[in-house]
DNA sequence: CAAAATTAAATTTTGTACAATTTAATTTTA
DNA sequence: TAAAATTAAATTGTACAAAATTTAATTTTG
């Protein structure tokens, strides 16, 4: 912050004017990266109980609610039918989960947790530990990475609401 | 930070167990959901300009360099060939760049900033502060994200060289 | 210096992502 | 209540993204 404020006094006593379309002051490109670079330490401990991230990411929330339609999931994960529906049918045809219409709305998918689906949690709870040792960082620079992404998440959730 | 303290004493004195099976405790998904939400915002600007978001990174870096090899950019841009190969084709079709096997090296292929390309710069310049609009958010906060994200991207570097 | 190792891209395969369209079901409303 | 509007998924098409393999060129080394 005192930093950026130093910068712009730097750049406005120099008649200079930050450059906006390089690299290095791009926001969003760190963001992508390290998105990136987060899911590639992922991988290799998601292997062993063979999901990917997006996949580990739909089974977290089943393992928190059970049950829910394919609309509420992607709305946890801000992820539209296009993505979940075939991640989805892979995760029935691994059966870990049910895939039914339903009854009361037939427009409606509920997604279930299936038995196979929650003996996993059992072998995933080991996964958070074991990324934090493949990434280096502290509990606390990763709660404080959490929280300040959060912020500016539900800040841009906000706008476009 | 102090939260977090906060919240640790709190489970501490609860006896209770930070459950890192859920969603909202994991950090890498709002880094994961944050980029997706941040290229969607890049997408109506950069449809300005026919460039995807990818497309459009590549292209800030010929800006500054002109001419780079596919390896570079890759370094760059923490993308290897199987992602760049496709892309690179694309923007060569789209007349912004053209790829040249180097004399020296045959195996180095060169990419570099074609006149059409270079004209795009002034273009482009407007993408930033569109950017920064759609976004909603300061220039402070967008400089402090980047700050923020770029110490933890430096980390994970580290520990992976 | 020739075989072995390394390097740089390209290719292939699998898996997201998302926009746009389609289909089927449900709600709203004239 | 039937047509119009809305909604939820699925589908289609385009574009990454990364692992693994292949190809071709260059270096290293016995």
């Amino acid at each position: 912050m005192y930093n950026l404020i130093l910068y712009n006094v730097y750049l406005l006593f120099n008649q200079k004017q930050m450059d906006y379309l390089k690299l290095e002051n791009q926001a969003c490109f760190p963001v992508y990266a390290l998105s990136r670079v987060l899911t590639a330490h992922y991988k290799p401990i998601l292997d062993g109980i063979d999901l990917t991230y997006p996949q580990y990411l739909v089974m977290l929330i089943l393992w928190e609610h059970q049950e829910l339609s394919v609309k509420e999931i992607g709305e946890k994960l801000l992820l539209d039918s296009g993505t979940l529906t075939p991640l989805l049918k892979k995760l029935e045809n691994k059966q870990l989960i049910s895939r039914t219409r339903s009854t009361a709305d037939e427009r409606v998918l509920m997604i279930r947790l299936s038995k196979n689906g929650a003996t996993l949690k059992k072998k995933a709870v080991s996964v958070p530990e074991s990324f934090k040792c493949s990434l280096g960082l502290s509990i606390e620079e990763m709660g404080a990475l959490r929280d300040t992404i959060n912020i500016i998440l539900n800040r841009t959730k906000q706008i476009n609401k």
